[in-house]
RNA sequence: GGCCCGUUCGUCUAUCGGCUAGGACGCCAGGUUUUCAUCCUGGUAAGAGGGGUUCGAUUCCCCUACGGGCUACCA
């Protein structure tokens, strides 16, 4: 492919990104760095009355929270800025009135509730109202309406639009990357809006401008935009300008259940769609996220770009350098792909996993002081020890707690099930055999024990279980010996004599 | 309603006409762990339906059904 390949993701700062948002960031971003191309953010705030405050602050956290940062963008002039579309605003007038005096485009006067009554009008009789030539000549345009109307109602304070004229009976065929060829008949396409009466174009028309202006070389979007696609060639092509290659992303679905991934599933079925935290400026309402939750943003990374996209290997576990990699378009699906929360912590699980000790532990230790514990243990060893029974950091404190605090209670199933009527009397007898080791190791405390439970002739069960209760409070946890040489002799002991005490 | 896109295990998916339809998540069973979890091994489960094309269709074409998206002076 060739150099110089120039995508951008453009949200609107309406709220929150959500993980559909960041997938498709996500993929423009490798097809980038796959391509050694650049990665541009554009703010489409063409609609004043939709900006939310905090909202394009929240997408370039998420973005770097998942390491996907943009080459281009507000604050990173790479020479096509400015990236915002309210601080283009001058720009896209001119477009729009090269359009009108090439005949591409005209100005209409109707009002919305005019509009409405049309639409109403020709549903009653079962038709569809379509503003294109089937209906423009009998409305409020400038094409319907003489030259002095149209030059009275322009210098006058009414309102006006800008409308395309889609053009009658041709057949387009539109090529999409992911798609491949899709036919649209253009008596079926609207003269859509490309300039509002406030002064602002509308995304249709900011859109091509600025991909235009930006070169950008490939549109990778989501797949509502796919009906959209017939105007926006038809826009390029008035213009006079070369078009991009566009490639339609399948959507994310509700994990159960009909339609798209929405905020709502996730409070129904307690799983993040946000990557980050988000508290509604006006509502004050906050909706969780993948960080916040403990996720990794290598594991959300990962279980995103799978969601409609697979390498055609059996491999599952990528890094993002490796997703850059093996990235190609050529394998995105056409179908949409319901989210599986359960999935999610899977890769989460595993991402885990590779993770260095070293860097959970720092985590672990700021989880620990926030807790108030101190203490002088290795922490290292210990979430070596327990890290892989762990999906999030904040595991680890259920796993290792006993390493820090002798157990409070005793969980009573394990209690019923291991501490019977001679148990008090044998842990006594383990605390005199404790009591003589001097190499508290847990390599030296096993084989002294074992030899001990052998010389006895009871099971092992009889005196490990009900140990692992004195020392953990339950049946669970790594290695008894481990555990017992890491908190010591004395707290051993200690522990054991609590035990014999509360059972 | 109109237009567009889609359809393989419950879910994410592999298959570029030859398939005993493969993998992963989940679930179930067994093993390891003298505990629990991890882990390992095995099992469960799919080509929406009907027509073509072809020696042969999951794969190509058509129809139907179903799902999804769009249908705003929102993006």
């Amino acid at each position: 492919m060739a150099n110089n390949i120039r995508v951008r993701f453009a949200p609107s700062p309406t709220g929150p990104l959500h993980i559909g948002g960041v997938r498709t960031a996500l993929f423009n971003y490798l097809f980038a760095k796959k391509h050694k191309g650049t990665f541009v953010l554009r703010i489409e705030d063409t609609d004043q009355n939709r900006y939310v405050e905090g909202a394009e602050e929240y997408i370039k956290n998420a973005l770097d929270w998942c390491n996907i940062p943009f080459d281009e963008g507000p604050g990173k002039d790479g020479g096509f800025g400015p990236y915002r579309q309210s601080e283009r605003k001058h720009l896209y007038k001119e477009y729009a009135d090269q359009l009108i005096k090439t005949g591409f485009a005209y100005y209409a006067f109707d009002t919305a509730e005019a509009l409405d009554a049309h639409r109403k009008d020709h549903e009653a009789k079962g038709k569809t109202f379509i503003y294109n030539w089937h209906n423009r000549e009998k409305l409020n345009n400038s094409l319907s309406l003489t030259p002095k109307e149209v030059e009275d109602k322009l210098n006058s304070d009414s309102p006006f639009v800008i409308r395309f004229k889609s053009p009658k009976d041709e057949i387009l065929y539109l090529t999409d990357e992911i798609r491949g060829e899709i036919k649209i008949d253009t008596n079926t396409l609207d003269d859509k809006i490309l300039f509002k009466s406030d002064g602002m174009p509308t995304y249709h028309l900011a859109n091509i401008v600025d991909d235009h202006l930006m070169e950008i070389t490939h549109v990778i979007r989501g797949e509502e935009w796919l009906p959209s696609l017939a105007l926006h060639i038809l826009l390029y092509r008035a213009l006079g300008w070369d078009s991009p290659t566009f490639a339609h992303l399948p959507l994310i679905l509700k994990p159960v259940g009909k339609g798209k991934l929405s905020k709502r599933d996730g409070d129904k079925m307690g799983f993040p769609v946000f990557p980050l935290q988000w508290t509604d400026p006006k509502t004050g309402d906050i909706s969780s996220g993948y960080k916040e939750d403990g996720y990794l943003p290598e594991a959300v990374i990962n279980m995103l770009a799978f969601l409609g996209w697979n390498p055609g290997t059996e491999q599952e576990l990528f890094s993002l350098k490796e997703l850059i990699h093996e990235f190609d378009l050529k394998r995105v699906n056409k179908a949409g792909a319901k989210f599986d929360p359960e999935k999610t912590k899977w890769f989460q699980q595993q991402h885990l996993q590779k993770t260095d000790s070293e860097i959970i532990s720092k985590q672990f230790e700021t989880l620990l002081s926030e807790k108030k514990i101190s203490t002088s243990l290795p922490i290292q060893t210990i979430v070596d020890s327990v890290k892989e029974r762990a999906t999030f950091v904040k595991d680890l404190w259920a796993l290792s707690h006993f390493y820090f605090l002798s157990p409070s209670e005793y969980d009573e199933k394990s209690v019923k099930k291991a501490w019977k009527e001679n148990t008090s009397s044998l842990m006594y007898e383990l605390t005199k055999i404790l009591l003589d080791i001097t190499d508290f190791s847990a390599d030296t405390i096993s084989s002294i024990v074992k030899g001990w439970i052998t010389g006895k002739e009871i099971g092992f069960g009889k005196i490990m279980m009900p140990l692992r209760i004195a020392l953990v409070g339950s049946l669970q946890g790594p290695d008894l010996f481990e555990i017992a040489s890491m908190i010591g002799k004395e707290e051993t002991l200690k522990r054991i004599e609590n035990a014999i005490e509360k059972n």
